[in-house]
DNA sequence: GCGCTGACAGATATTGAAATCTGTCAGCGC
DNA sequence: GCGCTGACAGATTTCAATATCTGTCAGCGC
């Protein structure tokens, strides 16, 4: 069935992504994506050195998706604080709604996050260098007043994490949460837009 | 050695507290604690009627231990800005004074929280309940402008949590943590204060 | 009477032997 | 030559027997 495709890591991702689904994080092996392969397990070791590097690319790819979005709104043109708000809201949009869709497949990323911190750093670097550009930005159009932009974007970061950081994520799903959303994005434009 | 001391909740309390620091959470047993009272153990579900109870009980002693001097603060006069970020660094620095100096015990009732929600969930609002006093406070004397004093004090305790929840206690001792407090509180009172 | 004890049943945790998995590599076949 | 296989050693996980713990309660002793 799989005699004519040849081998390469982003079908071994892509593989382990469905065996992770099936078998749940604690009992997926690397046999499993061997087999569902239809390889020795021996070959997958050919294109990642370890179980750990396999997972941790699994991660990568799961984390790209989540930030792909996010850079085509920092891109676009317009003014700041619209822009930020609209960001800010797809970023908790996306978290939530992966959440909400498969629980279990978001616990398996979870815990790969944690394993791969190193990956989940890059990933948190590069998201907050995209707020800092948009309060660059509202700095540049006049409508945001902070002395260092690069704090400021790390203060959105931590001051949003209730909304985006998986530890929080089981209130995600509670009526009052949009609510809480619209508060703390409402008190933080205005931090931002005060002179 | 223990025969002339009644047996009495708060002692049953106190040792408890002993034996899980001893043993560690997953080791600690009633009948440990019990043998620490030198009594049956039985003795110890006259006053408890479950294990679970009675780790709700030391979870419950902990969170008032927290929330004492917070409530002092929350009833001295003064300027409700000033107040308010007093009050925030007090809580900040509370919890992350507990985890730098005893990692391990900080963990232990980190998970008699997670067993105890009802019991954080009452501690929670006793906190948000403080919070909005001040900024009710705030507005009378004409400082602070929010529409509901009740909603901005659900976003602030949500735009901290970075810094008071345990879930992010593993970054508080990261050198660029204060000035992450410091950013985020100019932040929020900013926003507290702006037309 | 009242509070404590200690034996008990059922639930939970521990342990060690057996099974499975990870990571390596010599050798096969295209 | 090049990529894959499959057998292997050591690490990890599973499973079932065994031990310990939780929660109850009849009865003892003050």
């Amino acid at each position: 069935m799989n005699e004519a495709v040849v081998l390469t890591s982003e079908r071994i991702l892509e593989v382990t992504e469905d065996v992770l689904r099936r078998y749940g994080l604690a009992k997926a092996t690397v046999v499993d994506v061997a087999r569902a392969l239809d390889v020795s397990h021996g070959s997958v070791y050919r294109h990642f050195p370890s179980k750990a590097s396999l997972r941790e690319a699994v991660a990568r790819r799961w984390l790209e998706r989540v930030s792909a979005p996010l850079a085509q709104i920092a891109a676009e043109p317009g003014p700041a604080p619209a822009k930020l708000e609209r960001w800010l809201r797809e970023l908790f949009g996306a978290k939530q709604k992966r959440v909400c869709e498969d629980p279990e497949m978001f616990a398996t990323y979870l815990t790969l996050a944690r394993e791969a911190c190193s990956v989940v750093k890059a990933h948190k670097q590069h998201l907050i260098a995209q707020v800092e550009g948009m309060i660059a930005e509202g700095v540049a159009q006049g409508t945001f007043h902070v002395t260092d932009p690069k704090t400021a974007a790390a203060a959105i970061f931590d001051a949003t994490r209730s909304f985006h950081h998986p530890a929080h994520a089981d209130e995600w799903g509670e009526c009052t949460c949009q609510a809480r959303v619209d508060a703390v994005l409402t008190l933080l434009l205005r931090g931002l837009q005060a002179r």
